[in-house]
DNA sequence: TATGAATGAGTGTTCATTCAT
DNA sequence: TATGAATGAACACTCATTCAT
């Protein structure tokens, strides 16, 4: 790669006018077709230039390099789905299980540009910002910790941290396979129960 | 000219004799080291050729091209991975559950050289060969499957499709997580415990 | 990664401005010399970007690919071949015989660069494009068949597919002789009086 | 081009003994093959013993380099031609035209490997051997105008330079034109005339 | 003599990035 | 701010040639 001198980590500019944003969401528009039809190996700034139907010099007065695009998204992707998910939970009524919630969130947050979403998260993670993941994650596990106990008062003691990292990752991994293999599945009633099941059945199973 | 003449699904020259096998080797070898420590941008034949110590006409005359060396470490990978878990399950006794041996050669397997691995198992998808992983999956899970019945002969309806992609994707997924993230987990008993109760749990928890 | 996308046929970027053209006529210059001064063997495409004063990449904004240079100047060099022996055709008087304007516009055409034309037609005829030779030749059989007929009125009866073969050819080769051996002939008046001679020998000599 | 270390005329080792030419006559002919079917960009030194189902080391003890192996080609095939010509014209009884019988062995040696000859002797020329494809023709044209003296004894006047050129550079044109485009003409009885009318035309016909 | 694995200089081509307009 | 031609370092891959066996 060549003359990587500029910082990687952000945009150069904070789309703070009207045009600026209307440009990086058309850079993101055509990073995502990109990547969705052809693959990351056909990624490249000239084509998404063109693709995006502005220069190359427009673009890089946006984003400094080529990975800060993918990163871009990645973040924004990971915000969507982060307040899709606390969204969902919110609205949580009485009788209404937060877990099913989440997960039905989660899910119907996958549905579209599976490919494109793996590939820039997959650059996050490799560029080294892998812990943002982790940590809305996190987040959103802890909400849903504390939304349960309302739901569940019985449930007393706390999750221990092996426990939250086995769960969250194991839903994760879940959702993460169900996009990636183009599994029907994603869109069948008996895939979201089976997801909650997994969930509830990890904290209410006793454990030998 | 530069024609690639050579499919990308296999190495050029099939390893017989001893001398090829290890050119092979030491050829895995350093990519792997290569990606585990620098990643995969700083992966290229010439570069690999000069740390295997052989030269990159040499590397060509045993593979068609960059990808195909790791798509083939990719295969070993889950070659490896796969006869583990199946000899770790053949060896159950009576007193000892299936489940939680399999778990434990998985766990086992994802000490070395994760980085690497993850790369390349990404590429032997990125490449359109991800329905691999997939079956080995399948298969290990069926084996589990098998021997579960013996070990609890009481469970006896058949676990449906959508229950066996949710558990094995759930646990491959902490798998994946948990190497990636270079959690020190992998290394205590209480993650393994909490994998296996994932394990169980889904399977004896009553659904509502 | 190699990827032969672009068609070999065409130059990538059509020269519409005036820089661009230049460009192009850089290339071809810089091509030619090298062809001319050191041979087939020696022309590649660095070299030729560092010959004519641009960069690599610059060169491959302009033509897709090595072989489409050469293409293209021989295409450059059929055209003005053409044009030049149409043009000294249309150019005679009552009293000028069309054949030896036409001969001696062809020996014209050939005094420069010889051996970078012959390189370029041959990747031309090699490349699969040799019809446009042929027609070429064809095209100016044919007019001067034209003209002829009104220069000996004479004459009446068509000259037969196989005569003008073998005229075309034969004449054609004598220039292509002259040329690549290099012979001091182009420059006799002599050479131009023999090929002309050729000419009106086979069309006018009685056939046994 | 790498390490040309060794002289570039001759072959390596005459061949003796008959395994030595066997040898030869292999390379020869899988070279041959590969020109005519897949043209000179997919000749290479080890496709080339591939096919001949030897040893590139084997190859090597037979020609130093691959120009070599074309430029043998190239001679065997001009000697060929030269024989056969020659043998035609000695054949001569007293009503039969000497032309027309040199003529005919010329289009004869035509027919078959046009595009491997054609190569080869490309390769011949730019090597800085093509003098030994005129001395050849010269040679032959020289026995030619004797014989014909014999035949039409009416004809004094010695041939000149220029003349002795233009005639031998157009048959010669003629047979290469007839013989890369693949015209079909080469099996008719028609062509042969015409190429006959032309050099009887040249010779004969007044000169204004 | 034959073999063929190994060599590594060489070359075509790409693409991130710059900067003059 | 936008443009897009130009840049050139980098890289994948080839193939003539060697030499230990």
């Amino acid at each position: 790669m060549h003359r990587k001198s500029q910082p990687i980590d952000s945009a150069r500019r904070t789309p703070r006018q009207l045009r600026s944003r209307d440009t990086v969401e058309i850079i993101f528009e055509a990073t995502a077709r990109i990547l969705q039809k052809e693959g990351r190996a056909a990624l490249n700034t000239n084509y998404i230039a063109e693709r995006a139907g502005i220069s190359v010099g427009t673009l890089y007065q946006y984003f400094p390099n080529k990975e800060s695009i993918l990163i871009a998204i990645a973040r924004r992707e990971i915000a969507r789905q982060e307040s899709a998910v606390l969204k969902a939970m919110s609205s949580t009524t009485e009788e209404m299980d937060p877990a099913r919630l989440a997960i039905r969130a989660l899910i119907a947050s996958l549905r579209s540009r599976r490919e494109a979403r793996r590939i820039a998260i997959e650059t996050l993670v490799s560029e080294g910002f892998g812990n943002e993941i982790v940590s809305s994650v996190q987040k959103l596990a802890q909400m849903l910790a504390t939304r349960s106990e309302r739901f569940w008062p019985e449930r007393t003691e706390p999750v221990s941290p092996v426990s939250l990292f086995v769960i969250t990752r194991a839903i994760s991994g879940v959702m993460r396979s169900a996009s990636q293999e183009q599994s029907p599945l994603l869109d069948s009633a008996e895939f979201e129960d089976e997801v909650v099941h997994l969930f509830h059945a990890y904290f209410s199973a006793p454990r030998k």
